[in-house]
DNA sequence: AATCAAAATTAGTCTTGCCTAAATATTGTA
DNA sequence: TACAATATTTAGGCAAGACTAATTTTGATT
């Protein structure tokens, strides 16, 4: 899996991974506003990603792209670079987890394999990187991911944060601030059913939080 | 000095920094033999950097290339950060002074300001990389260098090893293997005027080493 | 002063990856 | 079934940065 393959190409495939991950086509509007990329440019990377030599991408003209094994793996790479430098600014430099996004989206790009190796091995091969995201092991590979939206629970449910699905710097800042964080037991104790608000008990604080949070809020393991 | 220069106009302003670090002026064949590059392209670059709205580099057809204030700042950047992640490797994840110049090539070019005051302030802001050469202060001025080449050096000199100005590996673990070090104390007990051998002992051993390596090492100091 | 080789520059191409504008295909709805 | 809105693709361009081949400049040597 050694790279011949550019900075752009490799974010044309992280986010054709990540649009593509529970078995959706991902569309050239999807992929242009990842990018930000105007579509007309998606649509000719696409067109020479498919027609690579082992081709990257599956496609069909008006349909949407899907990943090859092989663009697969060259995607899994590239995210296990971007969770494992996360961990590791946050751990070993006192990153905050609104900071470290940007600085792994150039880093992920220029990392030797044996730096992917020593920082992996010196954080113990960690599984969660700082928001909780699944880390792809060494052989590329993405473990399962059991959770659930928290949009999804109901009053009387109760589950522990598993990951927050956000890069946004100040919305990680105030869910920081409210204390949701991966890790964290949470109760749903209301719920409004015309604008989808859930209150959402935290220690002995209650918070009141609408559906564009709630559905970036990943749980697991409601008693 | 906030950056809108590519990656490779960082490469050609280091590169022209250290062609002209003593007062010269850099040629367009050094300059495409140190960037592994045709001469015909350092000399459309140099053209456009001569150009910019504030000039980086002083040019003047067929005499060779300086940088201006503005330039030399771009470059001490640059080689600021190259010189600190060398450091870190080493100091926090284990690479050897062999390993490093590869990955720091890489890296220098996408970190952020923030990313280099950490690793500055973890790493006790220090002056040498390691292979002993200066590293740029925070307010981007070179600390004057004392050294002189070993190879100047004549029997019963003593002097001690400040920096070894070179990254092939297998040089470097050569150096190493020899115990020739940045902070060693040598001391030359003979010379050969026909092929400017010196012989140089460390601890209890010597070693006759030629002008290819006597050229490279830096020492101070002599007693 | 004439000559010549080395060094440097010019001219013309190529590739990558993006853009805008125009054309075309798809889709959902009347 | 047909139309309009939306999505996508095509066509044509541009900027960076490199390359090759041809030409010019420099400066040493006779
Ligand atoms: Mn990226
Ligand atoms: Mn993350
Ligand atoms: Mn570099
Ligand atoms: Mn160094």
């Amino acid at each position: 899996m050694s790279e011949l393959l550019t900075r752009s190409i490799q974010d044309y495939l992280k986010h054709i991974y990540e649009l593509t991950e529970h078995g959706q086509l991902a569309s050239t509007n999807d992929l242009a506003r990842a990018l930000q990329v105007k579509p007309a440019s998606v649509t000719g990377m696409i067109q020479k990603l498919a027609s690579d030599k082992p081709a990257l991408v599956a496609y069909q003209k008006h349909q949407g792209v899907t990943l090859t094994a092989t663009g697969k793996m060259a995607a899994l790479e590239v995210i296990r670079h971007h969770r494992l430098l996360e961990t590791w600014l946050v751990q070993t430099l006192g990153y905050t987890w609104d900071e470290v996004h940007e600085e792994a989206e150039r880093l992920e790009h220029v990392i030797s394999e044996e730096f992917e190796a020593r920082i992996a091995a010196a954080l113990g091969n960690p599984t969660r990187d700082p928001h909780g995201e699944l880390i792809p092991s060494e052989d590329l590979t993405m473990p399962a991911d059991e959770s659930t939206p928290l949009a999804s629970l109901r009053p009387n449910q109760a589950a522990s944060i598993q990951r927050v699905d956000a890069q946004d710097p100040d919305l990680l800042r105030y869910l920081e601030s409210l204390g949701l964080t991966p890790g964290v037991e949470i109760e749903v104790t209301a719920y409004s059913e015309f604008d989808h608000n859930l209150t959402v008990k935290v220690g002995r604080k209650s918070n009141v939080l609408g559906l564009s949070i709630t559905s970036k809020i990943f749980v697991e393991n409601g008693k």
